[in-house]
RNA sequence: GGGCAGAUGGCCGAGUGGUUAAAGGCGACAGACUGUAAAUCUGUUCUCUUCGGGGUACGGAGGUUCGAAUCCUUCUCUGCCCA
């Protein structure tokens, strides 16, 4: 399998540009994806166009992996109902490091190699074209007409916000970009979401009419939950690829619990497991589905990816440990087991008030568990709050010394997959 | 600059003087079922609480009224149209 043809296989093209797949076949190709610094970690909806890049460098290809500087500045239209807010310089700057820090750990930036990956900062070249010349040199090329057929900005004309023209403009600046690099770079592909393709195609467009030259350009689908939820969002919010802001136990968490559906195209995306071996994973588990093979494997994959194999392997112990033994009793629990569980949150209480006894709603709230009494005892009278395995039946229910495992621990458990550890001292 | 229409809880959206902490939907959380899924069903969803109740809230500020999300004044913001 070609490139293209591999990709296609796993479902990561939506739009392709004729001509792509002779261009990648003809020789080593260079190509981009610009990755907007919105928060200072990505999360795993960059993860596609992550592998998108790492596939092709894979194939022989050079990736340039672009981090927008500038045009975070402005603020992308796509995929966006309303128009957004501007970041502040000094969060941009922050959020330019941690987004370029991240994307350096999963290419192959090795010089010797002829396609060696390049990192870029679109406001390195935006900073010294002036608004005139820009208008001058890059606006004449395009018309109002042909920009305003683009899907970002028809919805917005169309919807009752709006749009300003600093967001109107986004796509001129992306544009750019493309051409830049062609010039510069001889970068000649443009890869990305499929939101992008407007953005996109304005710069082939742009590569067409000012350089004369050919661009190339594919997308791949937004990936979606089969239920229509938003893919990537948890009871916690984004999963992040940082690991301080998600950590890898949550990660694999994240890739466990994927239903059937999903995880059976996710698994295609998201890993670079090979077409037979994702046959026979496919087999299996579905032979005894509640074992959940499929997602196991998954999550194993892209957490190693992401995190490395030793928090993967911390994760998997965490998981064996919270989840494996769920019959098993927590008194059954070691205390290396439960200091050494990674990526549940822990947090130190008054030995003396466990004592003397304590009501259950105060110790939620008094560790921060829960952000108030009531909040706590909803839960409780809802069924959700679990000590050492056990439901709490009561919100009179009183904690004392009794219940500590090995005199120090109380395993607390909200819903049912939110572990905490708390440690009298 | 002028005219018109708007601004309600995380989002959408009902509500035009009192029983409105505010219908309904979405989202989110929890429970049941299960495979730590999905689908389905049930409950919760401003906030604090000694569970009796308290505090805030319908863009901001002022006013009318016993009583305002609802009426008046004014300001801010958004959209549309005209110049």
């Amino acid at each position: 399998m070609n490139l293209i043809e591999e990709l296609r296989w796993r479902g990561m093209i939506r739009d392709i540009m004729p001509g792509t797949e002779e261009q990648l076949n003809k020789e080593m190709t260079t190509a981009y994806i610009g990755f907007d610094p919105t928060a200072e970690s990505l999360h795993i909806g960059s993860l596609v166009p992550i592998l998108l890049l790492v596939h092709l460098q894979k194939a022989g290809h050079k990736p340039i992996a672009l981090v927008g500087g500038a045009t975070g500045m402005v603020g992308d239209p796509s995929g966006k109902s309303e128009e957004r807010n501007l970041l502040d310089e000094a969060t941009l700057n922050r959020n330019i490091a941690g987004v370029k820090s991240q994307l350096e750990k999963f290419l192959d930036f090795d010089l010797t190699k002829p396609n060696a990956a390049e990192m870029a900062n679109n406001y390195d070249w935006f900073k010294n074209i002036s608004f005139i010349e820009f208008l001058r040199d890059t606006g004449k090329h395009i018309t109002v007409n042909y920009m305003m057929a683009k899907d970002s900005v028809k919805k917005r004309i169309e919807g009752e916000v709006g749009m300003s023209y600093t967001e109107f403009a986004y796509q001129l600046m992306q544009g750019y970009d493309f051409y830049w690099l062609y010039q510069n770079k001889n970068c000649k592909l443009q890869m990305g979401g499929s939101d992008q393709w407007g953005n996109i195609t304005t710069g082939t467009e742009l590569v067409r009419r000012k350089a004369g030259g050919e661009a190339f350009a594919f997308t791949c689908p937004l990936i979606t939950k089969a239920d229509g939820g938003k893919f990537g969002k948890t009871e916690k919010g984004n999963v992040w690829l940082d690991q301080s802001l998600t950590t890898p136990y949550q990660f694999y968490q994240f890739w466990l619990n994927a239903s059937d559906e999903d995880a059976e195209k996710w698994i295609k995306i998201f890993t670079f497991l090979q077409k037979e071996e994702i046959e026979i994973i496919l087999n299996d588990h579905q032979k005894d589905a509640g074992q959940r093979l499929l997602q196991k494997r998954l999550a194993e994959e892209v957490t190693e990816f992401v995190h490395g194999k030793e928090e993967l392997g911390k994760a998997i112990e965490t998981t064996h440990k919270l989840f494996a033994g769920q019959t098993a009793s927590a008194e059954s629990l070691s205390i290396d087991d439960l200091e050494g569980m990674e990526g549940i949150v822990k947090s130190d209480f008054a030995k003396d008030k466990i004592e003397s006894g304590i009501d259950i709603v105060s110790l939620l709230a008094d560790t921060a568990i829960f952000p108030s009494k009531g909040e706590a005892r909803k839960m409780i009278q809802g069924g959700g709050v679990s000590i050492n395995r056990k439901k709490v039946e009561s919100v009179q229910f009183t904690v004392d010394s009794g219940l500590l495992l090995h005199k120090k621990y109380l395993l607390v458990q909200k819903g049912r997959r939110n572990y905490y550890l708390i440690k009298a001292v």
